[in-house]
RNA sequence: CGGGGCGUAGCGCAGCCCGGUAGCGCACCUGGUUUGGGACCAGGGGGUCCCAGGUUCAAAUCCUGGUGCCCCGACCA
């Protein structure tokens, strides 16, 4: 009826959009490629945010706020860095605005020019090392680890809600280290925190493994990364974590003074996720009739609805359900709208995602139970009412466990071992996912794959194991199996 | 940056070809009947038809120019 979702099947990406807008988390907005992050939505990113900021502080991390403007000459300070970013930057040239002589409306003041021109953040890697210059003296000041929630700019040419939007949230970690392996340590650190944020928060199974150098980060020397697989069989790069060598302290002059009284450059990591995370959550476990969260992300859990409308009695036993699941920080609503019926209600639910719903109509109450609802596999059970508040634990548990099984499973059905490169076309446009292949190593095979087919490394995974095998398109030597995939 | 589409009520759209009182569905308000998987009836409110200029007695509609957003691709988190 008024809120028809496209069918994933009939046409993904219009599926995602229509989950997007009409389970209430984003819409486009008057800015060509920014979105308006509604309520709802936000909801979800606040706790995903609530939850790594736990992560970040519990491994010994602390906020902090850099500028959102850049000067441009910060930008061109590392080589790599400003190649890779130069062609996605918005730039603030004048700082004031006039009424047009001719009446015509509002002008920029052209003797309001700035002397240097002001970048919009695309990350904050210069602006901040340029401030470590100056917090850096000694081995004393180390580590330094220190993490940013902010939103960036990146001018894209094609944007998508939530996977790729110019301005978005994010969160970006940028670390100072007195040795190499430190700062390695750290960048594995991160990438694991944020696996299990993934896997354990997001119910999305992901595979952690390190970048090759045709997709590393801009002025890293070396990226790690969690890569997922979204339902489409396109896969879904959810977050980097990077070393950087002692590139940006060389490009800042960050140097310390160690015990020895001998100076050298500090070494780095930066590392970020942001609200594509919503995206890659809604195209893990979502379905044809709406969102899908897992219970550990939700911003309500339960929902309970009066069938066929409030009434005293109902209200009644709703209150005490209530009180017992917050009690247990489990958040619940009660839908006590009068208007509309309970069909409407629980497809509006199931839009919306709520893991759990339970029914409190007054048929049940002369039987001293209600129905309760899971989202996931839209099962239904009658429970008593002196059970309700521990089956629901036990039920939201079982949703995120199952949720995240649901997942894994998809993935290995869809990670397929190839051999031949007339196999591994086949696989990318029959069923699509994961390809483990062997690669030659040079990044002019990597490129001439990616133009034949789409498909990129994802990554070498960290587990790979080591054998001896042919590269799938040149047929030169390998030593280990490479994940291959579309991407988003 | 190429290709396509769209701008008309809060949302989704028709009307435009062939100029003549601005319409439909949903949502909203009122009343009533309903209510265990997206209720129905009746009444009602709500519009710079993206902007500017032109043609015309008359423009949502025709002409010219502009602008915005979306979708699909190449580039990227």
């Amino acid at each position: 009826m008024a809120k028809e979702i496209t069918g994933m099947s009939e046409d993904y990406s219009q599926w995602y959009i229509d989950i997007v807008k009409k389970a209430g988390l984003a819409d486009n907005s008057a800015v060509r490629g920014c979105m308006v992050i509604k309520p709802y939505g936000f909801a979800i990113w606040e706790n995903m945010r609530d939850q790594l900021d736990r992560m970040f502080k519990e491994t010994g991390h602390v906020n902090a706020y850099f500028p959102l403007f850049i000067p441009k000459s910060f930008l061109s300070r590392e080589a790599a860095h400003v190649d890779g970013f130069a062609k996605e930057c918005a730039v603030v040239t004048h700082h004031r605005l006039m009424n047009a002589p001719d009446g015509s409306g509002i002008i920029v003041d052209p003797d309001a020019k700035l002397e240097e021109e002001l970048i919009v953040r695309p990350t904050s890697e210069t602006i901040i090392w340029h401030t470590y210059k100056d917090w850096i003296n000694s081995y004393r000041d180390l580590p330094l680890l220190i993490n940013q929630w902010a939103n960036v700019v990146r001018w894209e040419m094609r944007t998508r809600l939530f996977l790729r939007t110019a301005e978005f949230l994010w969160q970006e970690g940028h670390t100072a280290h007195a040795t190499r392996e430190e700062a390695i340590t750290e960048a594995r650190l991160m990438q694991k925190v944020y696996a299990q944020f993934a896997e354990e928060y997001m119910a999305m199974p992901v595979i952690q493994g390190y970048k090759t150098p045709n997709e590393r980060f801009a002025g890293a020397e070396d990226t790690l990364t969690i890569e997922a697989l979204m339902q489409d069989g396109k896969a879904l790069q959810a977050g980097t974590s990077h070393f950087l060598g002692q590139n940006f302290a060389k490009a800042f002059d960050v140097k310390f003074l160690d015990e020895q009284n001998k100076e050298s450059y500090v070494w780095a990591t930066s590392w970020g996720v942001s609200t594509r995370l919503v995206g890659g959550l809604i195209m893990t476990h979502s379905d044809d009739d709406g969102l899908v969260l897992p219970p550990k992300l939700a911003p309500t859990k339960v929902v309970i609805v009066p069938i066929p409308k409030p009434a005293p009695e109902i209200n009644d036993v709703a209150e005490k359900i209530m009180r017992a699941l917050r009690s247990k920080g489990i958040s619940v609503i009660y839908d006590t709208d009068d208007k509309k019926r309970p069909g409407f209600k629980f497809a509006e639910h199931e839009l919306k995602g709520i893991p759990v719903r339970i029914g409190i109509g007054k048929r049940d109450l002369e039987n001293n139970q209600v129905e309760i609802a899971r989202r996931d596999t839209k099962e239904k059970t009658m429970q008593t009412l002196d059970n309700v508040e521990q089956y629901v634990q036990e039920l939201l548990a079982d949703i995120q466990q199952n949720l995240f099984n649901r997942a894994l499973q998809y993935r290995t059905e869809h990670t397929t071992k190839v051999d031949n490169f007339a196999d591994f076309q086949d696989v990318l446009d029959s069923k699509g996912g994961f390809i483990e292949a062997h690669w030659d190593g040079t990044t002019e095979t990597e490129l001439k794959i990616k133009e034949l087919t789409k498909a990129t490394i994802r990554c070498i995974p960290n587990d790979a194991v080591e054998e001896p095998g042919k590269c799938v398109f040149s047929g030169k030597d390998s030593s280990r199996r490479v994940l291959f995939a579309r991407a988003y």
